[in-house]
DNA sequence: TTGACTCCCATATAATCCCATGCTAGTCCA
DNA sequence: TGGACTAGCATGGGATTATATGGGAGTCAA
């Protein structure tokens, strides 16, 4: 599988560590590194998650930058130093650093939703309210993305 | 690891002594040299840190500018003068040179901040000032950035 | 000889390894 | 068709290791 799609719930154990799925793992496998790279969301109380494409891509738009500049630094700042790498045990499991679990209000659960490139983690009610919105959402503006809600098929493509 | 990611607030002890957080050292040592090049920040009460990439970088970008040799003088001695090359002991640990402490305004505690590239250390609460700042200009400029930013619910930039 | 620094060792806490259990979905076979 | 077997997955918990930190002792230079 090569990109995260559906969402599980998942528990935190009472040393903090959770399972990522087996869907999700099988795609961080296969971009190469058994393992997340985890950071705040920017606009939501959540968690975002992605594999090495995923911070490869903001490595990326990084380089172009000039060495000296402040602005670089908070823009690199704001990408780099709440971005967590963590890789997950042999029994597919890695522990949430505390600013993480703050940042998105965890307690003994956590929802993982698969957003094509990269993945959430939610605190699981926050999360069904938050799906309910994104999905009026998606549907206002239904006519930007073509046929795929339509008929139901091909998301896959839209991601690559 | 190849680059400086996440944050952590360590001690410094009563001999001065502050451990280089474990992946940190892990990006040091794979650029080769165990140890760290500090200078202070141009631009904030920080410490900027980094590894022989970093300084390799500096170095070319300097010699790039095709100054004439009295002006490359002056600004490699800005920019190398007060620069200082440090190995950690073997338990990862570095003494920090008075002058920097001075400038970063250090007391018992420093944050590490990875920034890509390179590193920051800042006394804590001024760092949690710094960041929430550039958290907001990330936000103003996300278009620059691409992927970390978005939230998945702006699916028609997903398409192209 | 004093102060700064390094080497070495001790310890508490946190992270990780390793193994066991139980659940679920799928498969096989009578 | 239904029941038993199997494989994969999430979870629980004891054992082990890694990390940050504290402090004693040795080294070197001014």
């Amino acid at each position: 599988m090569k990109i995260f799609m559906s969402s599980t719930i998942n528990k935190i154990d009472s040393k903090g560590r959770v399972s990522i799925p087996s869907v999700f793992r099988s795609v961080l496998e296969y971009q190469g590194f058994p393992g997340v790279y985890i950071y705040p969301s920017f606009t939501s109380q959540a968690i975002d998650g992605g594999g090495q494409i995923l911070i490869d891509q903001i490595a990326e738009s990084v380089e172009k930058m000039q060495l000296f500049a402040e602005e670089t630094d908070a823009l690199t700042t704001a990408l780099f130093s709440d971005t967590f790498q963590i890789s997950y045990d042999q029994d597919g499991r890695i522990s949430l650093p505390e600013p993480l679990i703050v940042h998105a209000n965890l307690k003994d659960k956590v929802t993982f939703a698969g957003l094509g490139q990269k993945f959430q983690m939610w605190e699981p009610e926050a999360f069904k309210e938050f799906k309910s919105q994104a999905r009026l959402k998606a549907l206002e503006n239904r006519d930007l993305i073509g046929p795929a809600l339509n008929t139901g098929l091909k998301l896959s493509e839209e991601s690559e």
